[in-house]
DNA sequence: GTTGAAAGAAAATCCCT
DNA sequence: AGGGATTTTCTTTCAAC
């Protein structure tokens, strides 16, 4: 495990804010040389720290207009209800978020749907029907209001 | 508003999928040359359809243990208390999503803090006793089963 | 052991057909 | 939409502190 020196939070901090910058714009900005700053960066990237990423796309240009956030409870807690319910979970592509929350039952998902017809039909087919679910309430985002990656470091 | 062609479908999916790759191996995936692969990733970014995005960085190796997803009450919906919540929010560095949800006068909170206590001492100082907010319940992430920003495409 | 300058490779961007 | 030239950016090497 690498150890993280403020010079490497700096980094993290102005590589965050800015998204679209080059590298040499950024080491300006972080007072260091290219290689320097490419240096740091790169130790980060092999300690898993720093994390590329494909772009984003914004979902509701391309249809999805709702989303959801949904609690389900299990009908039991036991090991292989478990593994099956998030085996099932992990091939449903509209379920873009899963945590297990604390309660030991709980799951929290987070869900897009083009429309609610299309979220309703999801819901029937893949969660309401499945045999390790008993019970889901579904709490649906009207406005968001902040949705970041920056990170407080 | 960008008309969204099955090929622009196409090369959303190929993106998506492989963060790492140069333009023109992405290119080669989706059988077109460099400069049509291009222009079309140029036309979607100038749409808003595609966001550059700054690299993620691992929450857990800066030091930030803790994620919890937190229901917020307002004491009532009105909107000079709704506005007043929302900028609140906007300001704290350790909450990374807001979303309005259904039921009126909820939100929903994703955050972040470094152990147990971090939280505490966060929820006590901005969250719970903000002249706004009635109540709070938080569910504190066990584990990460899933997240991504793959979207259905 | 860490930094910085400069050269080399590779990729992104733009123009023209 | 595709080919190719230009420009920018990334990556490596090597010398200096």
């Amino acid at each position: 495990m690498m150890k993280i020196t403020e010079v490497d939070k700096k980094i993290l901090r102005i590589i965050q804010k800015n998204a679209t910058l080059s590298q040499t714009e950024l080491a300006e900005m972080a007072n260091m040389s290219r290689s320097s700053f490419w240096r740091h960066v790169k130790d980060m990237e092999d300690a898993g720290i720093i994390i590329l990423q494909a772009p984003a796309i914004d979902e509701r240009k391309i249809g999805l207009k709702l989303r959801a956030s949904c609690v389900i409870t299990l009908n039991n807690h036991s090991h292989d209800v478990r593994e099956e319910f998030e085996s099932h979970i992990l091939q449903m592509p509209n379920v873009l978020e899963c945590y297990a929350t604390s309660g030991g039952k709980d799951y929290m998902l987070t869900v897009v749907a083009k429309d609610m017809d299309d979220y309703y039909e999801l819901m029937s087919s893949s969660i309401l029907d499945h045999p390790t679910i008993e019970s889901a309430h579904t709490s649906f985002v009207m406005k968001k209001i902040k949705s970041t990656t920056l990170l407080p470091i």
